[in-house]
DNA sequence: TTTTGAGTTGTTCGA
DNA sequence: GTCGAACAACTCAAA
């Protein structure tokens, strides 16, 4: 192989310039830079890229565009098998070196050392670096050497662990001359009709989630263990589809929140929240890398039993916001309309489908990859299998939450609701949560007909939760009795 | 090695 | 209205 000429810089989940150490490595070799970024194609993906996150991948690419524009680099869009991508690009271009930001999906990280292989037997260098995450998901076990399976142990093992330091926003770079065929963006098939409504929700890129953390220190970081609860207020980040992209880095949260407590003790429990969140996004990769089934196999696997419920209609009733429950239906308004969902909402209507509704977790897994601007397979994964009782959580299977006393608890003035279900909202507080035990006269006057304008509530809450108890009961009698066996 | 205590986010019932 | 217990039972880490 003759003297390289250039490195290519990959770009995936990494779409930023702050704190990238795949971009810093790359521009450390003094080389000509080729940026790409490539919409993969393989078959037997489980997860291909779901609708809300194609929307959000073009806005995040639109932008990252722009940044790099301020060093002339172009962005080289391509289509199709990444390996095949690499390898005309390095045989184009003479690039001797690859450089990209490890990703820690089962199938792409089997994907990624076929390609690192391939590449290297080539004569063509790749390096990975870590960029997604704090921690490598191998890289922390228990003091017997083992995964950890429950959350408080590994949040102590991390804790306090040092973090190196940040790659500062490169200063300058230096384009590859040569010139490249790159895709026009807009002739990608990203485009769904149904995610534009979620334009004005977001605002996009590097620069604006900057800014957004900026935000959320001043303003929603103090008040944030308790606030975080409240869908009615915006007190939380919000941060998650622009990390799960790789818009910000976790590593600048963590060294960010550190700094600004130093000077401002008010903050410690907030920080100490925040970081505990950040960590759950850790130890939810951490299960996925033990448990590549994690997406589509409980993780007690004797959950694995459990007759679910097989119906269509019920389902889209759910996905819809037609429960007849206005919180469970109100965080689905949301969810569709905005691409997001405030946390505890989602495990509302999580419990909601599983429980009282008793469809299996991998449905509303499903709805949520596809809907979510910050679908990430680990925190999807992990959190629905949480939900359901299978996943990684001491706590036993009768945790089923009661829509009507948690909106009353989190939602006290109904103002969430009546955002996301106009049409109650001239319905007073003592209703909002359960239009249909409100007198005949007094839904009249707020203009609610049930099962006209508003639906009838799908199933009765006690007696599904009994149901569902029933069925767990079943499930969790059964391990007993297999443990006794073994 | 054995024991002990704790474990993200809940609800209901009865005193 | 408020409070503690019960809902069952297992895993894991630390003492």
């Amino acid at each position: 192989m003759t003297q390289s000429s250039a490195v290519i810089l990959w770009f995936r989940n990494d779409l930023r310039l702050h704190d990238n150490p795949a971009l810093t490595a790359a521009i450390e070799t003094g080389q000509p830079i080729i940026a790409v970024y490539i919409l993969e194609e393989f078959a037997g993906n489980p997860w291909p890229m779901g609708g809300a996150s194609k929307w959000w991948l073009v806005e995040a690419l639109k932008s990252l565009q722009q940044d790099l524009l301020f060093y002339h680099l172009p962005l080289i869009l391509r289509k199709g098998d990444p390996l095949t991508i690499l390898k005309d690009l390095a045989q184009q271009s003479n690039a001797g070196r690859v450089f990209w930001t490890r990703r820690y999906d089962p199938f792409l990280i089997e994907q990624d050392k076929i390609i690192k292989n391939t590449l290297n037997e080539l004569g063509i260098r790749a390096d990975s670096y870590k960029g997604a995450l704090l921690h490598e998901p191998w890289a922390i076990r228990n003091s017997q050497g083992q995964p950890f399976r429950v959350f408080t142990p590994y949040w102590k093992a991390i804790r306090h662990l040092p973090i190196a330091e940040e790659c500062p926003k490169p200063t300058s770079m230096t384009p590859y001359q040569g010139s490249l065929s790159s895709d026009d963006l807009n002739a990608w098939p990203l485009q769904a009709h149904w995610a534009e409504k979620m334009q004005k929700h977001w605002t996009f890129g590097e620069k604006a989630v900057q800014q957004r953390w900026k935000d959320f220190c001043r303003n929603n970081l103090k008040d944030y263990p308790n606030m975080r609860d409240r869908p009615d207020f915006a007190a939380t980040s919000k941060l998650s589809p622009y990390l799960h992209w790789g818009q910000i880095s976790p590593r600048q949260i963590w060294h960010d929140i550190h700094k600004i407590a130093v000077d401002h003790p008010e903050l410690e429990n907030g920080k100490e929240s925040f970081l505990r969140e950040l960590a759950w996004r850790e130890f939810n990769h951490h299960l996925l890398f033990y448990s590549p089934g994690l997406p589509s196999k409980a993780w007690h696997q004797e959950f694995d039993a459990i007759k679910w419920q097989n119906d269509e209609t019920i389902l889209k009733i759910w996905q819809q916001g037609k429960t007849g429950y206005p919180l469970i239906d109100a965080g689905m308004k949301e969810l569709w309309q905005t691409g997001w969902m405030h946390n505890r909402v989602r495990m509302i209507v999580a419990s909601f489908l599983v429980k009282n509704l008793q469809i299996s977790w991998v449905q509303g897994e499903r709805w949520f990859w596809d809907t979510l601007v910050d679908g990430d397979l680990a925190q999807n994964a992990a959190n629905w299998q949480w939900v359901a009782g299978c996943g990684a959580d001491a706590a036993p299977y009768f945790r089923v939450f009661n829509p009507v006393l948690q909106a009353r608890k989190f939602d006290p003035d109904g103002s969430y609701v009546r955002r996301w279900l106009p049409q109650l909202g001239k319905l007073p507080k003592e209703y909002i949560f359960e239009p249909y035990g409100a007198p005949p006269d007094i839904l009249k006057k707020a203009g609610i007909e049930l099962g006209k304008n508003y639906p009838y509530p799908i199933v009765d809450l006690k007696q599904s939760r009994a149901s569902a108890l029933d069925l767990y009961r079943t499930i969790v009698s059964a391990r007993s009795t297999t443990d006794k066996n073994m």
